[in-house]
DNA sequence: CTGAAAGCGCTTACAG
DNA sequence: CTGAAAGCGCTTACAG
């Protein structure tokens, strides 16, 4: 029914075999020829089958999109679409197309790897966030399927991966509070199983520790989830113990419900708050909530170049991760 | 390399074709071979492969989906990404896959509808939102490629496509607004050239028209795009001409620029806002925004399951649009 | 530079 | 109920 490959060469009077060879454009071809064939594909309106093309050539030319299960800030927060945006362009741009499936729990998401790898679906994965003993990291070194993790895996040996420097983007936040002359730097956080929680917690220390400032426990509170809830919470724990003159919160849902804690007790003017993300929400309730940008559009980008570098070189790839720029959004202009 | 069809079928003594049966679960196959078989998969491990499987059956198993370039809101709204959800979940549960790109402009949507179509890398496509005058829908009625609009599309006959009913939601929402004794009711919309806008400002003026109150254009005015931006110089216009007691925005964040012009002039306590699609921020700047919940998810769902219908059945389909209930999100309690 | 042939890994009409 | 064979629409090693 549609126009194939040998029409196209039957019209042009030549083999299948050179017409392939003029579309795919690796082999010598005399010009003549090459004319015949382009306009046999142009009057027949022809357009290669991608699917045939996948199966001869052993590579569907897809990426997969494993969105985790467990984000509270899916929905509210712009990263995971400026993500798939970045991932998207990238591809598009080096022929590969993307597919995404979300999940509902960890072991649905190997399920879906599963079904994407064993059919051959996929080139390869993409994960967008790496756990603490991560299942889909494991299985997928264990059956060696080529893959990209946003976020620093816990063993990132011989893992592709992008990530934001989050250790310094925390060293230097927390670093401008006290030049700032701020000494009760609350630290919020969330899913300490996540090393991104782990290495902005450090950045935090650091930046106390270079001050001369005593790390104080008791002004810090984790939690496990990115919720406006949880940063409430964590805060009025905090708040039981004293009152601090900033806050700096792993995420800007948590520094939105730090706010609301510490409103019900306090004027919030005198207190810094910094949060992680500059999701929308940031620029609204409370005008002077600044916040890391982690410039999501760009991991996805680089994540998706990571994968593809691989799927065309094979081992002989040259960098195994990327670290991402992050920008802070200084809206109390605390930093002068 | 990877086990196939072969393998299995040597090791369990059949044809590849009562492999194949076996797998496809369609042919009345012995239960003794069929044990045989069984075990021969699992004993090997073998996955079929979806490429080869495609091909067979002239069916890729995928969906494409078109992210719309000129949405505004496409990163500050979780509408896109709920319904990217729904679609997934639901598509996944029968077996689909789900392609999506995103595109800088209407040109390369065309360019992406053609990629995907011509080289029959998904069955159907789902186009995430519908204008005047649309270009991807002319041209996939055109090329007669199944697909399903999310929203009314212009000329609705012969195409699949779901929407909320934006007529009645909005008439519900003034009536109620009149119910509660607001007389001067603004109404600001965006994207004029979209069904949605135009239905929403019928259902206005059908309510105001229900209760007698003569339908004033002053107070209305309409835009471009759905940004704050607008939002806030819409009111501003409207503002030049008289206080409204009310304004209803077809859009939250056109809302959240309104209450910002309003609040420049007036205390907002006693004039009513109401928006469309209840975002995060709805709940923030002004907590008095109330606001109509579109069931994103739900409109996603529903647009692949007509999707996948038409592509099993084909012509002999029995509904072509279905209409996703909304939800008053009532911030005000302004409905008693 | 070009073609005939085999192959990618499945499915299915046909025959038995 | 089962198998041999042709076919889905490409690619590519081999031979010339």
């Amino acid at each position: 029914m549609a126009v194939t490959i040998k029409d196209v060469a039957k019209l042009a009077n030549v083999s299948t075999s050179t017409v392939s060879r003029v579309i795919s454009n690796n082999s010598k071809i005399s010009s003549d020829t090459k004319a015949r064939v382009f306009e046999a594909i142009k009057t027949l309106g022809y357009h290669p089958n991608e699917i045939a093309r996948s199966l001869a050539n052993n590579s569907a030319n897809v990426l997969g999109l494993i969105l985790p299960n467990n984000e509270n800030d899916l929905f509210n927060n712009p990263f995971f679409i400026l993500l798939m945006k970045g991932i998207s362009v990238y591809a598009q741009k080096k022929g590969y197309n993307i597919m995404y499936s979300f999940s509902k729990d960890e072991n649905e998401e190997i399920d879906i790897i599963k079904k994407y790898t064993y059919g051959k679906a996929v080139d390869g994965i993409i994960l967008l966030r790496s756990n603490q003993n991560d299942k889909c990291i494991k299985y997928l070194k264990e059956i060696d399927y080529p893959f990209v993790v946003v976020g620093r895996p816990e063993n990132p040996e011989n893992i592709l991966w992008v990530d934001n420097d989050n250790y310094n983007a925390m060293f230097n936040v927390v670093s401008g509070l006290i030049y700032n002359e701020k000494k009760q730097i609350a630290f919020i956080g969330a899913s300490t199983d996540m090393n991104m929680s782990k290495d902005r917690l450090a950045g935090y220390k650091k930046a106390l520790e270079n001050h001369g400032i005593p790390f104080d426990e008791r002004l810090t509170a984790e939690g496990n989830e990115f919720s406006e809830q949880n940063g409430y919470e964590l805060m009025q724990k905090i708040l039981k113990y004293k009152k601090p003159d900033a806050v700096t919160a792993t995420d800007d849902l948590l520094a939105l419900g730090a706010i609301k804690a510490l409103k019900e007790i306090y004027s919030v003017n005198d207190i810094s708050i910094v949060g992680f993300n500059n999701i929308p929400q940031a620029e609204y309730k409370y005008s002077r909530l600044s916040s890391v940008d982690i410039n999501s559009e760009e991991l996805g980008k680089s994540a998706a170049k990571l994968l593809i570098n691989k799927l065309l070189r094979g081992n002989e790839i040259l960098v195994n991760h990327l670290i991402i720029e992050t920008r802070f959004v200084d809206r109390e202009n605390f930093i002068t």
